[in-house]
DNA sequence: GCAAAAGTGTTACGAGTACACCCATGT
DNA sequence: ACATGGGTGTACTCGTAACACTTTTGC
């Protein structure tokens, strides 16, 4: 910490946050169309500066009210990483503290004060190239898609993709979305329901839907905490996505 | 990103560094004794703010020479965390950027221009509260511990504590210090050595040491950086830590 | 009845644990 | 010879993958 005498460097500060959800059986994330310099007209990650006396979670929160028109966070928030003061902004040396978000699919209100416009993006497009964001966005957004991944094997987090009460097949769905990949239904529904601590039945039933009914479940008290959120308790065993 | 139009608030920024290594059987961290106010005296991680111009990683490896005459970074170094601005420095906002970093046991200079006295302790001696830190560093040396120990299952990072070439007896001697468990040496010798990627036999073998003679080992160039650091390669299958 | 989706049983295999056992050195 | 630590073999158990099979709905 601190033990130079002259007076150190303050640098600009904002938060950006990746949020991600599965909308038609694929991962999505929110991006703004900036509309002023630099990188006017591109697409990039909510986020802004953090103000004086703000936390970097409680920032997070004002911005993605401030540009998305999210009230409330409505899923689990919680820090990525923070990208450099170096290189990174072309107006100077800014310092960035990314966020992931997960949460069910909301409705994009988009009533930012420069009324950028909100609005989910597939994941795979981003990522595949086919378009550029802003700033160093691109990396942020792989770095928060692996962390996503990989938290899906060893968390409860996948029901922070789902609302209050979820069928396993819908929450096979999100591992099936975020992962990329074809799971078999009747052994995720063994693992899934089996694993102590995850799921609590709740004895109601789907009806309506082609096909039996299935059960709806939500998260276990252990893998909650009092807000709802799925909470940093682990998988054991945990979930593993097949590996070549 | 920035959207807004007054001059955004800035923050002076500053980069801890948790380093840690293996020394006697048991994991130990750096730490300097505080000569300024506040915290005078007491124990707390070595960092330092970011300069202008700076990148964080540049930062912690400058602050690292500065305060412990650590020349060059002998392991690992990655990012860990960021610690919000508000709330944790009595002389205003500041926001810092851990970072953890393993390495093999070296010598520790302390050659600060500030001359902090920088030394190794116990992991466990702080973190069982008979050593109180400065700041919130109890905290982010918490957050760094749970972090090592998770690493270890899933990445080569383990070999980041060890020299060049290694015993396999070397290697388990980490694990169980990080992880505080006995580990059957049987069975982590074939863990380690069958894991595809991992470990390369040099074809050499320890001498004069009691008993019978040990290969030495290297990490595999799939699990190595051009720099001979470890580097985010997959254990497959992870050594995972016993659970309760 | 038939299609569709939920959920259960069964088998084969691969990895983990525990532990008996052999190997190669120093003293 | 014996102690010390390195390294291999083996039996048991448990989680996983693959897939046949039963259950319960809508049409």
């Amino acid at each position: 910490m601190p033990q130079s005498h002259p007076e150190p460097t303050r640098f600009p500060v904002t938060v950006d946050i990746v949020a991600l959800t599965v909308r038609d059986d694929a991962l999505n994330v929110l991006l703004i169309t900036r509309l002023i310099e630099p990188f006017r007209g591109k697409l990039a990650l909510p986020g802004g500066f953090v103000l004086a006396g703000e936390g970097l979670g409680e920032a997070a929160i004002r911005e993605l009210a401030e540009e998305a028109g999210v009230e409330q966070v409505p899923g689990h928030l919680e820090q990525l990483q923070s990208y450099g003061p170096k290189g990174r902004d072309p107006r100077g040396d800014v310092l960035t503290v990314a966020h992931l978000m997960l949460a069910p699919n909301f409705p994009v209100l988009s009533a930012g004060s420069d009324a950028e416009h909100a609005a989910w993006y597939p994941v795979s497009h981003v990522l595949e190239g086919e378009t550029e964001l802003a700033f160093d966005h691109g990396r942020i957004l792989a770095d928060a898609v692996e962390r996503a991944r990989s938290k899906l094997e060893y968390s409860p987090l996948g029901a922070a993709f789902c609302g209050e009460e979820f069928t396993i097949a819908q929450l096979r769905a999100v591992y099936e979305a975020v992962w990329g990949t074809r799971l078999d239904p009747r052994n995720f529904h063994r693992k899934a329901t089996g694993n102590p601590g995850f799921l609590e039945d709740t004895g109601r039933m789907t009806a309506g839907d082609a096909g039996r009914p299935a059960a709806l479940f939500r998260l276990a008290p252990a893998a909650r905490s009092a807000a709802g959120e799925p909470v940093r308790a682990v998988l054991n065993p945990p979930l593993m996505r097949p590996r070549p």
